[in-house]
DNA sequence: AACATCGGTTCAAAAAATGAACCAAACCAC
DNA sequence: GTGGTTTGGTTCATTTTTTGAACCGATGTT
């Protein structure tokens, strides 16, 4: 791994539940040396990525990071498109929702949206989705460009016991996906979490994406199923047509069939 | 220079502008090697900061850039709380404003207005304000801490023939940015432009960015200075406390006097 | 007062980065 | 259709940088 992949990646331990972050604790989660820590610290620093706390001395993320969001989405417009359909979505299905992006083999959370009406919520803490063990990921692998598939079965990490360990076993649940048009994901990620998930498609006319719906298991009914996916398809070909994109053929007939 | 900082500026010549760049073009942009450009490109790749058009296989910005700067948002919220009353000071003025932000000894770009009032409107390309040659700069240099100063000093580039030259010039003009509670520029970075700006500060007490006007100097009359001023104090009252913060009451005191 | 932990620094040894030269493919001009 | 140019990408001898154990002074804790 470089030097730079191993500077970059110190950036992923910030987080909202985080927000600042001291050298010795820093190089304590990332297992590194604090000299080595605290080069990347310098070199993040100097192009604005992170800066410190002039008060509490420890390190945040920086105002770069701001500047270059606005620019990949001016340029790339895909959030700003997806957070309306995702808050109706949320509101009428009544749970917790996400739209992602698929960007080379990854699949990287792109807005969350929460709904007010249950206490008991779903909170998925990930800020890239598992491609075995997520609806969403399902989607991509379903949907999405083959070499995902080749990606998954070198990483089919165990999260639950509901989770795919086999290729035989994530090369059916892909075939499911291809069929139904959606991706579905019982308790593979989080136990008693249930998830459906619907594909997104860009101006390229390629998967670029998935839009998603999790719930507790204990509330999830053959009505509310049913229901949800009718609000995915829903969600899913606003999303698309907001990203330049349409829903294959092939797909709306999938979704016609399961929701008759 | 390491090889970490260096990999981090690749990303700073993505601009709306130039959404998207090849490896040759980028290694051309850079003054680098291919071979170091492409290992950079890379270590970006993998970290999700850059992804490559697959129909074009030229490089763009990336989804983890929303990621980080949602968690930077979250965690220090200043964009958020500063559009609204920019959007209002570009209005009231009819001019082009800025709110920005200082991070270590550079003052970034936050947010952005233009107004539609003027066909002829001041476009300031920039992501960083020098602080030598702008109003925001000039008040980072009365208003912050006492080490921009020497940061200036040892980097006063000319940028026209109105761009201060020698550190007593420098230090004449932050002094009446200090007695005056405002940041003025005229043509010291573009020529016959003119600006204003105004400090901000936030809950910790300290100057945190500023907020400026800037405008062609052939409409620059002493009515619309005075204006700009009045607008750009209301202005910096509602950011700062949007930000946490007060004006120090010797500003405060400083703008009474050039106001009346 | 003693100990622990912090942010930060040094330098010999180890490891990685560099970039000139190269490759095949795609594009362009004629 | 051909020849030249430019592209994204690769290799490896050489050069340069990175690494991390040990260290520092300051601060916090008991």
């Amino acid at each position: 791994m470089s030097s730079a992949t191993k500077t970059l990646e110190l950036l992923e331990y910030f987080a909202p539940t985080r927000p600042e972050i001291g050298l010795s604790q820093l190089c304590r989660l990332a297992s590194r040396d604090k000299a080595t820590t605290y080069r990347g610290l310098r070199s993040l620093e100097q192009t604005g990525f992170v800066e410190q706390n002039p008060v509490t001395k420890r390190y945040r993320l920086g105002p770069a990071l701001l500047q270059l969001a606005q620019t990949r989405e001016i340029t790339v417009p895909r959030k700003s498109g997806a957070i309306a359909p995702l808050q109706t979505l949320s509101q009428t299905t009544g749970e917790t929702c996400h739209a992602s992006i698929l960007s080379g083999t990854t699949l990287y959370k792109l807005v969350s949206v929460e709904s007010p009406r249950h206490s008991i919520r779903v909170i998925i803490d990930v800020q890239t989705f598992p491609l075995h063990a997520t609806a969403s990921g399902l989607c991509a692998l379903a949907f999405g460009p083959d070499n995902l598939i080749d990606t998954a079965k070198s990483a089919l990490t165990t999260y639950t016991e509901n989770t795919v360990a086999t290729e035989d076993a994530l090369l059916d649940i892909i075939h499911t996906a291809r069929n139904t048009g959606f991706g579905f994901a019982d308790g593979s990620l989080e136990s008693d979490v249930h998830s459906l998930a619907a594909p997104l498609y860009d101006q390229t006319g390629s998967f670029a994406g998935a839009v998603s719906v999790a719930t507790v298991a204990s509330r999830f009914t053959p009505e509310l199923k049913q229901q949800i996916k009718a609000q995915l398809v829903t969600a899913s070909r606003e999303i698309s047509r907001n990203w330049g994109g349409t829903i294959p053929a092939v797909i709306e007939q999938s979704w016609s069939a399961v929701l008759t």
